[in-house]
DNA sequence: TTCGTAGGTGTACGGCATACGCCTACGATC
DNA sequence: GATCGTAGGCGTATGCCGTACACCTACGAA
């Protein structure tokens, strides 16, 4: 046939992605990543039916980076589930601005579910089994993408608690103390802290 | 002085959560909050700076609405968080297309910090103090989050889980068998099992 | 060498948020 | 009651956005 591609999929997800992470995902848009790839901005279109579909290609690079064997097994299957989790978090805290993307886009990723694939094999090797695994599988993603998006949607790291602590303490006691303490805590610990919390109560 | 205005911000407030009632969040324009109330686009920048503004002030109607009087406190403190987040739920499951609004002024809402302000107190009055109480609000606030998205954003109601039953199950052996699993446990079930998951978690 | 196909381009359209300048309705003042 | 300054409301224009459509052309197969 006529006229090879010049560009394959990954390097057209690789350049939107490079437009995101120099300009925000407000700056994502197909004239810019156009412009990357040094195309006229139509020529997308005979990569892509539609912006969408650029999002799709952007989150499925970077999600399919993210490691799915399953962990080693003679390590408690708490400590399992946290390394598969630790893997999204890392992947996902080195493009920020791609958790709108996921969160619009997880339920058509094949990576989310191999990573939901080895999960599920974890929870199933614990012990638990039918409407509890899916419980905890679900809740699993739930507190994943609702972590996710108050450690990187947030407002400016301290400056939401530094708000807080500055309320009348009359009006709001218990969350003035607690901005006070929050500031003591990183955001590692309060996310590993939350997942520990949530892993002890599957268990059961 | 002259010319009193012709709207509340509560009324502005109103007509946009009208146009997402009726539109979706996709609908959400200055143009068609300004035909809702029988205005000039240009007008409802009398109101409000920007469009963020008007989002702003569209989640605090809606979440002003949450009650947060401390439940009765006869009762366990897992079951007075329980009715707090259910208050939550509740109101925003009622305008289910406000949930990314939500998510992007969270941390400007007085709403939020009003309930945050409740729940601290309860979590204070279960015995958590410092970095603990620190943890289980946030954590609490994630999933909640996190959980309502997947409710409210997800592929329609069962299609996700019927794609999912259709994989090979060869290569998604516990996917295939938790999706089966998950047609019979309803929103309901799977949001408050989640959240007894965290509550457990937390209490130790 | 020819030819059909698919890749790449340019232009144009409708919709968006919003900056700016204008007109005017109105409460306060005399 | 007449006047006047102010702030409410409006029309227009600008520069983005996604993308439909028609066109040109590079290229592999024949």
């Amino acid at each position: 046939m006529p006229r090879p591609r010049s560009l394959t999929p990954a390097q057209l997800a690789a350049a939107a992605l490079a437009v995101i992470d120099r300009d925000g995902l407000a700056g994502l848009s197909m004239r810019a990543v156009a412009q990357q790839v040094g195309m006229s901005t139509m020529a997308l279109y005979r990569y892509v039916d539609d912006r969408g579909e650029l999002e799709q290609l952007v989150i499925e690079l970077v999600l399919g980076a993210v490691d799915t064997t399953p962990p080693a097994a003679d390590r408690p299957w708490q400590e399992r589930i946290e390394t598969m989790v630790d893997r999204v978090r890392d992947i996902v805290g080195a493009h920020p601005w791609i958790v709108p993307l996921i969160v619009a886009h997880r339920h058509r990723s094949v990576s989310v579910l191999r990573w939901s694939e080895t999960v599920a094999g974890i929870l199933a090797e614990a012990g638990l089994d039918g409407r509890k695994r899916v419980i905890a599988l679900r809740g699993l993603l739930a507190y994943i993408i609702g972590a996710i998006q108050l450690e990187h949607l947030g407002p400016l790291a301290g400056q939401g608690t530094g708000v807080i602590a500055d309320l009348p303490p009359a009006e709001f006691p218990h969350m003035a103390e607690t901005a006070r303490h929050a500031r003591a805590v990183d955001a590692d610990e309060e996310f590993h802290g939350g997942l520990a919390n949530l892993l002890r109560g599957m268990g059961v």
